[in-house]
DNA sequence: AGCGTTATTGTAAACGTTTCCGTTATTGTA
DNA sequence: TACAATAACGGAAACGTTTACAATAACGCT
């Protein structure tokens, strides 16, 4: 309860408090005796730095803030914990804020944290319309999406190639000898989403087949939005041989759908999804599914937001990872 | 980049900064007239409060910090995504540390959280032998745990009542029939853990059968730790027709081991979980469960150091929230 | 007219550090 | 022996707020 100071020590130390200070943070122009004394006396005291007042003249709080839309969805929160486990390797802690999938709330968790004085931002976009009220944002702090590129502006990020997972799904199912693939989708002006879905359009036109595509109106990507698109695909007649879902999520959602409707996965319809979240390995799930590297992205992440922080006047960055497919039992190749 | 203080706003007002600041804070000892020209003139130039200053004098921060064993657990995602949002309604932001399941790290983040002036510290214990050490940090700042009380001193806490549950399951099961349960557990010397196993095992000996116990070294509950041990068992002769596990995550992994053994579920042998993550509702795992309320529990952890925070002399807060039963299919009922 | 209130504003200290600069004592060098 | 250089430390300002206190002005009252 009554925290002791660096004044508390200095005085019964009986030296001045630049002295604790310069005895703490390993200052050479002290002479080791007194720094071994007054260690000692510190633990003694059971004194803690206080790290406000540091942050108040070093005009930094070694804390990065992370605005995440969920973390109900594994993608999320295996993410931010590889992100909270790297950061603070680097001496960081993370300061995490939920958006719920709301733009508003995106934008005032966004400014409540640059008034905490957060160092930088890792932000995942929940992918709505436009970004530019952002813009004015991500002036004020050092700014990483984990995301592509929004529409509207440069900016630093990094994200796995969406375009070319997508690809490579489509590929995948095409070879497997599918010719009509539904892909589900969420919301598309999420820039993510958007280049999921352009990923499985220009292949299907490099393949010469037709593209199917049932969009959600929701932005999230949720296991009950695959759900409820499941439900209402599967109740009505129906003839394509595989569906490409956006998300992992979607696609366990769907499963769920196609379960209750009585169709069977992979016998009477293929699925895949995207992302490789830990659950789509179980074996009653067994996602065949495209690959993000969950761990190399929060790395990437927090590296390209300590760069921006040391030189904020620096180039915008940019990173893209490559996907790779996930092969497991929910496709099936289609017998000739 | 070149932030606006309070005093720039004060110049080009004209006005002190005392005056400044008393506008911003609504205090009623400033005109009406002056507070909108000021409040305007903040918004022109883009002033934004600097938390960690004010945080400097107010000698609090607003900040909660959470402790938790990981994040990869559904368990511990779903509660955190539930503390942060109240939190948050509760003008607390929350500093998230992951502890990986390390009493030494569980204690390190502790201390820079306390460091870094947190208002309170929300704490899930990874349950470990013995936690008199923390007991000098947990004096240190107002602290509830996610978890029951553990074995060497008084807090804070809110918890399911795990005892309860277990005896739960354990009637459930074997009103259904079973009379030969076999029980998973993680290492015991957690007291959540412990409190589980023992309700249990008092059921057990309240019904005159057998108890049966398995306990791995692991004290994490996780899908590999269940896999393992549900594989070293189905390959060894075994006779039990239930299982019931101290974790829906130890389950998961129990049932994918029984796919892969080829055992079937319900059909030879019944399984239950405890927890009732979001993930047991799948109709690929639909697995019976004791429910935790998770948001409730959350709620009451923010308001219990809320609580504490105010006044942290009051004795020790303890609550203990009521489990159910969750039926679904992963059970089936022994034929005469 | 004089005086006590009240409303509004300014002054300055305080929060707990870090760091720049100055001071003293000690040492080395010529 | 004298002087410069260095080592070790103290003093004090600064970071951006809040707030106790003082000050001023305006007003109502007798």
């Amino acid at each position: 309860m009554p925290t002791v100071t660096l004044k508390d020590v200095a005085k019964v130390a009986g030296v001045s408090y630049a002295t604790v200070s310069r005895a703490l943070s390993g200052s050479p122009e002290i002479s080791e005796e007194t720094r071994r004394r007054i260690l000692k006396l510190c633990k003694e005291m059971g004194y803690t730095p206080n790290s406000v007042a540091r942050s108040m003249v070093k005009r930094h709080t070694d804390i990065m803030g992370l605005i995440v839309p969920s973390l109900n969805n594994p993608f999320m929160s295996e993410l931010t914990a590889h992100l909270e486990i790297y950061a603070r390797t680097r001496g960081y802690n993370l300061m995490v804020c939920n958006s719920s999938y709301d733009y508003d709330l995106e934008k005032e968790v966004f400014s409540l944290l640059v008034g905490r004085q957060v160092d930088g931002i890792i932000m995942i976009p929940a992918g709505h319309e436009s970004y530019e009220p952002l813009n004015a944002l991500t002036s004020q702090v050092p700014t990483v999406f984990i995301s592509e590129n929004m529409k509207d502006y440069p900016e630093n990020y990094v994200s796995v190639d969406n375009h070319r997972g997508m690809q490579i799904a489509t590929e995948y199912l095409y070879s497997l000898g599918h010719r009509s693939i539904l892909y589900f989708g969420a919301r598309s002006d999420s820039k993510t989403h958007q280049l999921r879905l352009d990923g499985y359009l220009s292949t299907c036109e490099k393949l010469s087949i037709e593209p199917h595509v049932l969009r959600s109106s929701y932005t999230r990507s949720s296991r009950e939005v695959g759900y409820a698109m499941g439900g209402e695909y599967f109740s009505r007649p129906h003839q394509e041989t595989a569906i490409l879902c956006a998300a992992d999520m979607l696609a366990i959602g769907v499963m769920q759908a196609a379960f209750e409707a009585g169709v069977r996965i992979p016998k009477d319809v293929s699925l895949m999804g995207f992302d490789n979240i830990s659950f789509s390995a179980l074996p009653q799930i067994d996602l065949t599914t495209v690959n993000q590297p969950f761990q190399q992205m929060a790395i990437a992440a927090v590296d390209m937001l300590l760069e921006r922080i040391k030189n904020p006047a620096a180039a915008h960055a940019k990173l893209i990872l490559p996907p790779s497919l996930i092969e497991r039992k929910s496709c099936r190749a289609l017998g000739k």
